[in-house]
DNA sequence: CACCAGGCAAGTA
DNA sequence: TACTTGCATGGT
């Protein structure tokens, strides 16, 4: 079986079993940004809490987030870990939102994709990962996010290996798959639920929907 | 009690 | 370049 009828086949399968997942949950683009760095290697449900601290202080806002003090913030995003560091983070994505578009998210995501991922990658606290999370759900930019999960399930059906750049899972998908935001969302929200479900660190490959796409 | 969760950067060799 | 470590809460 071809490496791009396997990915079809796991994407028909998964949209079939789990049906349409409606990510990023999160209802403005800011919340999306903020939700891409508060749940970096942390439970969702901490960083919901968090959000909705933020939310309740009035701080889910540009101009409103850049003003507010660290130890302000740092408390309102306990639940999600990493506090301290998340703050530094959320502060370095802020300003870099002020210094290079006026604070204007809209005016950031009319940038040219890969241009500013580039500059995304170079604000602090803003891996690969994040970028491209930021870039898809928050920004509708058809670029594929591979995180802990996709790696998990790619590596268990032999498509990709440990070592594997993150480059090269990317590409994986990207030149075989056609350039599709609402593809490229379905498919990575498919892929964390199948991994939360299915294929933890103890896999329980019983009743998951790729249980049957050849191994290898 | 241990282990994990939708990473990232800084330090070391 | 390739590894290791710190960061920290809340759920199982």
């Amino acid at each position: 079986m071809q490496v791009q009828e396997k990915l079809a086949t796991m994407y028909e399968r998964l949209d079939a079993y789990f049906g349409d997942l409606h990510w990023w949950p999160g209802e403005t683009s800011l919340e999306i940004v903020v939700g891409a760095i508060l749940t970096q290697n942390t439970n969702w449900k901490n960083v919901e809490t968090a959000i909705g601290r933020l939310k309740e202080a009035a701080l889910l806002d540009p101009l409103m987030l850049y003003r507010a003090d660290d130890s302000v913030v740092a408390e309102l995003i306990r639940s999600s870990g990493y506090y301290n560091i998340k703050t530094q983070r959320l502060k370095a994505f802020i300003e870099f939102l002020h210094n290079e578009y006026a604070g204007d998210l809209d005016a950031m995501f009319s940038e040219e994709t890969w241009t500013l991922r580039k500059q995304l990658l170079d604000v602090r606290g803003i891996g690969e990962e994040t970028a491209d999370s930021i870039l898809l759900y928050a920004g509708g930019k058809p670029v594929f996010v591979v995180d802990a999960y996709t790696r998990r399930i790619l590596e268990r059906h032999a498509l990709i290996a440990p070592g594997w750049s993150y480059r090269e899972v990317q590409t994986l998908f990207m030149d075989r798959l056609p350039r599709d935001t609402r593809l490229y969302n379905q498919y990575h929200a498919l892929l964390v639920q199948a991994g939360k479900r299915f294929c933890n660190k103890k896999p329980l490959c019983d009743g998951c929907p790729i249980a049957g796409v050849p191994f290898a």
